[in-house]
DNA sequence: GTATCTGCAAAGGTTTTGCAAGCTC
DNA sequence: GAGCTTGCAAAACCTTTGCAGATAC
């Protein structure tokens, strides 16, 4: 994590009148030091792991201030668990989810950007922000034999 | 509901070896005569109100079983509750939410759907579905004075 | 010192499920 | 009659919340 991004925190923190805590900065840092899409306990087994011990609790109420700041962006694919990515290090994406793997491939689209932002304002809608997903089985899970499901199964939705 | 659409309602349970019962005729002639975004206890209302008591669970697996055979369309708009919308009657169609009000606009945009394809494509990835929805404050939204919220509050996500 | 935080455990809310009784075919 | 269905209540699940003790400023 980035001095810069340190000093972004705090100051976010500091407008709202709330605190730095050591626990605050660990799950800052987990996040900004992960390029995936994980859940609250991805992210909970992953500071168990550095001996960080955290509470459920307070990783979800941090990744709500991390979300408000801008540092994360927390994604509904559908399953029942929310998803939270690093917002930081990388530009707008959506997702395109594999109902049998799991896998999950990003992609973006300047002129489906493009027409999103006309069709909101085609019908005097301000856009806030869009959830644009794609369903389906990736390349690896075409060719496997039909058979059960490989990993993460795409539960609920 | 139609004749010809009962016939295909039980050619799809025959198919599966499941049977027709007087609950599961009551829910998909429910849910064909409306043309609204419902989630379950909205139709197990209607279904009270028109004195058919049925059960949620019921109601449920009934949805299921008319999602695979193509007759609802279950959609998750992002707070924490599926709705269903009737299938046969519409064209394929994505939606616009009032993060206010909860108003549901629907849109369509060939071009949108025609990159969607595309990328998937371009992917190896084996389009099933897709779940493309729009956030925002809708025109009666923006010119409220920003004070509390309307009706449907758009909860947790 | 006071207001904000944390962790725990319990609550919340929708959807799913086990089971015994009831229906379809 | 065999096997699928239903309704009930309980379970499941993730996420949120109340509270008392701990901590930041």
């Amino acid at each position: 994590m980035t001095t810069k991004h340190l000093r972004q925190f705090k100051d976010a923190l500091k407008q709202d009148s709330l605190r730095m805590t050591s626990q605050r900065l660990a799950i800052l840092d987990d996040v900004l030091g992960s390029e995936e899409h994980r859940e609250c306990d991805d992210i909970y087994l992953s500071l168990r792991q550095k001996k960080v011990p955290v509470s459920r609790a307070t990783i979800y109420r941090t990744l709500d201030i991390l979300e408000k700041a801008g540092f994360v962006r927390k994604m509904d694919i559908g399953d029942g668990r929310f998803r939270y990515e690093n917002k930081l290090a990388q530009t707008h994406h959506d997702h395109m989810i594999c109902l049998k793997c799991g896998k999950i491939i990003e992609f973006m689209d300047r002129e489906i950007e493009r027409r999103q932002d006309q069709i909101a304002s085609d019908n005097g809608f301000h856009l806030v922000k869009h959830s644009h997903q794609l369903y389906g089985l990736c390349g690896a899970c075409q060719d496997l034999p039909a058979a059960e499901d490989q990993s993460a199964p795409a539960s609920k939705a």
